[in-house]
DNA sequence: TGGCATGAAGTGTGATCACAGCAGGCGATC
DNA sequence: GATCGCCTGCTGTGATCACACTTCATGCCA
């Protein structure tokens, strides 16, 4: 049992910082400001090494590499990563304020469970959101926009065709959110990412099952929407392929098991994964 | 300019955690798990103290004691606190990422400014927000919380009519997080709570002017509504009650120039929080 | 007297250390 | 043989230090 866990955290392979970085004689985690770095080095700048944790953490839970109930360690994190605990512990604080990590009772960090109830209201919230956000990007729409979110279409459905779950995870959120930068709004955006960050983990997981993949027809309307202009008909497009996705997850009602047994979560992960990998 | 920041950030007192701790023989920051320490202490806990921070840190926010614009230093907050800079830092952190606080170009952390337009947005998007959150409360009301906010109004009123500011927006908040928290949402009330974060400094600055504050009746019709059982109009009305005081606020027109020139906010908020201490 | 340079103070960030709490392993004792 | 106690290694948190960077003020030179 512990086994399996180890074996899902030690296939978690991060493009190490430490690798990014254009230093190449420091062995540890490089200090803040060595003084043995040459001014050459690009990469350093103000709170620049806490944005590429943030960056790479958030990825790993879109993309599956943690599981929920998955417990999260600053110091090996921090070792994966090749920095310092510190920015780890800051980037983790800031998750868990958002809800999409949470504290255990023993004070460990761990990535939020999700459960049926908890879905069903992060939909309805998210559906209000993002058909505000859409809303607003309807009025805002532009002709570049709008090719821009039909090449992203194209390419979800080659993704979808070639079953490639991870293209198409990354293709999905790619089109709402540049949907959603299109509506001009300071707050939406961050908000809507937080909620997309809760659900993450949970949607890479359940989409990871021998299952046929959800249809992204909601996406077309959206388009047709947007081209007519019409600010409400796009609102409810929104509504209806996030509804629409949310149904298909809620069907696969085994999807939530990973909150009463975290362990066994973790080794069906790791085996979709490499399923996933192998393709 | 700056003796007026100065001004106000001097008149920023905090109860010290410092003063909160049990601790009788340190002077400095006491160290995390000081071995001097008896048993008895009961205030540490697991991060209790980055707990205490962010509370604090809120009441002083919400209370204006800091002003649009102003920023706020990591060290200067830490003594004045009479802890080190590492949890202040973890809660800066945090509220910067919620968009309480952001960064200036230059690295140093600052109150968030108000603009019209981030107002107008603002307040959109805690009409969709709360008004689902109301909706869903309606659906658990019971005749404890009628009574309970029953009793939260007749107090604000009698704060109305005594004029006292401070008083008003802790009732206010009150109020609406009381309805909120019958909603059994997990995720929306740490959602609204960012949101009247954010417009909470520029709240109380805004309303201690020497204009008349504005009339709570729009509770009222909240609480009529959730006696009928009427959800959908728990919605309006909470939705109602929001643009009520959001254009009470943009009528002020002259509330907004706080962005413009925080200096002459600060010294504003100077003299009328003392206006308002001395009542 | 005007203008530029220099330095001291203050800023946030990253690293490191120290500590309390907890979990699991392992041996000694009943 | 079962159980209790210790003990080692882990966890997050808080404190302190070191560093790059900005800012402002003082001093020096033209």
């Amino acid at each position: 049992m512990d086994a399996l866990t180890r074996a899902v955290r030690e296939s978690t392979d991060f493009p190490s910082i430490k690798a990014l970085r254009a230093v190449n004689g420091a062995s540890g985690p490089a200090r803040c400001g060595s003084r043995a770095r040459p001014a050459t080095d690009a990469v350093r700048q103000r709170g620049e090494l806490q944005l590429q944790v943030a960056r790479l953490l958030r990825v790993a839970l879109m993309t599956g590499q943690f599981v929920p109930g998955q417990t999260l360690s600053l110091r090996q994190l921090a070792t994966k990563l090749g920095t310092s605990p510190m920015p780890v512990r800051g980037v983790l604080g800031q998750m868990i304020a958002s809800g999409v990590l949470e504290t255990q009772p023993n004070g460990s960090v761990a990535v939020a469970r999700m459960t049926e109830a908890r879905f069903t209201e992060l939909t309805r919230v998210r559906k209000a959101l993002e058909g505000m956000a859409a809303e607003m990007a309807c009025r805002n729409a532009t002709p570049k926009l709008i090719s821009e979110l039909e090449k992203i279409n194209a390419r979800l459905h080659r993704s979808i065709a070639s079953r490639d779950i991870l293209a198409c995870l990354r293709l999905n959120q790619a089109f709402h959110f540049t949907l959603y930068s299109a509506s001009a709004s300071e707050i939406l955006p961050s908000l809507i990412e937080s909620l997309w960050l809760r659900a993450g983990p949970f949607m890479y997981f359940s989409l990871t099952a021998p299952a046929t993949p959800w249809d992204a027809t909601g996406h077309q309307d959206v388009i047709d929407c947007l081209r007519k202009g019409n600010a409400r008909a796009t609102r409810v497009a929104i509504e209806r392929d996030i509804a629409g996705s949310a149904t298909y997850l809620l069907k696969r009602s085994d999807a939530f098991r990973t909150g009463s047994s975290p362990a066994a979560a973790a080794a069906e992960a790791a085996s979709s994964r490499k399923r996933v990998s192998r393709r």
